[in-house]
DNA sequence: TTTTTTAGTGGACACTTGTACACCATTTGT
DNA sequence: ACAAATGGTGTACAAGTGTCCACTAAAAAA
């Protein structure tokens, strides 16, 4: 501890002239993606520390504070990156063309490409759901409702179940996304390059979702009999 | 530090004549009811510490470790003690006589009042169902399962959904399962005291089990029809 | 130009955590 | 009666945590 102050590194900061603001958004987007690489690795988001996310994304411990107040405020711009993803797939599948033949089937295989694509997001929102963070968890079952209530609404759009009450029908679409989600735990804890197991997976996804269809158009019958 | 050693307290061990390994057992059942009460108060149990453990349960650190190697393991044995719990429900369930008028209701009835009375339980299981460790995560999944194939293995005694194979009939059990488990979180996070939002929500978890007995049903005479 | 803002740094703090070792006191087996 | 086993205690340590403060250098504003 001699002699003189160890040089300064000059902070290496412009590899490209970029505004500030945006360099700004740049590392926090690193320090967003930090903590979803984390959980990627086997941890649970709520026992991820500031130090350990802010290492992770290459950044002193408190630059952290310069984006978020506390890691559960990070949380909750996770989920509503996932909300956005969330909303992304409810678009596409509505430029699916109205019943085609098997198109159950096509629609389980557009979910199980877009789990997979968005691993992470959805590993941790269903990592979170119950898990940890009163917070999130609230964050996190409006997100969830709020899919169902677009999910409802499609419907009507579409005239499908048009008998059913608008409770029933969310209740219904309630199912559906707890189906879905309860699925996607599942595509993601596959093991990968298993296309058997995905296969057999995927087909007992298609049925449940099909059993559910089925008691839906029998409520739906016996409410346009009492009609 | 001055003077002589503070006077040992004699450590007061002898309320009563308690057997050595009785005793044991006794704070051993401590710690497990200190993990458990600490997440009645808002914590996952992911996040417990072997000392916050300890703390709660009247005991110095180290006492932890003759009962239980680290916190996973006196996970598993929270996983255990749960899983008992629910084979004593499906015992409950299975002296219902069969299929009385507003059977599914009273079923219903009774599983809240049965998640009511172990709240701390499923609190539990429902939140580290997806949430923390890989290893309690497993257990707990493969306690799940097992409760699955049991309700599966009722249904074929009873003789209902005859003619569905076993795979099929094991599907819809999960489907059962998955949706007792979504109404237990709701029930769990439920403000106590809400009469009228518990008869709500139970109404709904009716109209749900409703929707896959008649999917089931269908199912089962697809069945017969193929045959 | 000069001044102000601000994303990021570095060091320090009080605190908690898991674990190790030596120790005790009572129960237990002999 | 004596020795062994054992449930529990106390102290200590290295490591990690969240947060505070002072600072810097580059960008933005004046």
């Amino acid at each position: 501890m001699s002699a003189a102050i160890v040089a300064r590194r000059p902070a290496l900061k412009n590899p490209e002239p970029l505004t500030r603001s945006a360099r700004k958004d740049v590392t926090r987007a690193n320090l967003l993606q930090a903590a979803l690489n984390l959980m990627g690795e086997g941890r649970s988001f709520t026992s991820l520390g500031l130090r350990e996310i802010a290492r992770e994304a290459g950044v002193v411990p408190n630059a952290f504070y310069r984006h978020f107040r506390n890691t559960d405020e990070l949380g909750l711009v996770l989920v509503e990156e996932a909300g956005i993803t969330l909303r992304r797939l409810l678009r596409e599948a509505r430029k699916m063309d109205v019943a085609p033949r098997d198109m159950l089937r096509r629609s389980v295989r557009v979910y199980q490409e877009h789990v997979k694509l968005n691993r992470l997001q959805f590993l941790f929102i269903s990592s979170e759901r119950s898990g940890g963070s009163r917070i999130l968890r609230l964050a996190i079952r409006n997100d969830v409702t709020h899919f169902t209530n677009e999910m409802a609404q499609d419907f009507r759009m579409r005239g499908l179940y048009a008998r059913l009450p608008t409770a029933s029908l969310q209740m219904v679409c309630g199912m559906i996304v707890m189906t879905m989600l309860a699925a996607a735990t599942d595509i993601l804890d596959l093991p990968p390059d298993q296309a058997l197991l995905e296969a057999e997976m995927s087909e007992n996804f298609v049925q449940q979702l099909r059993i559910i269809l089925f008691g839906a158009t029998r409520l739906n019958d016996a409410f346009a009999a009492s009609a």
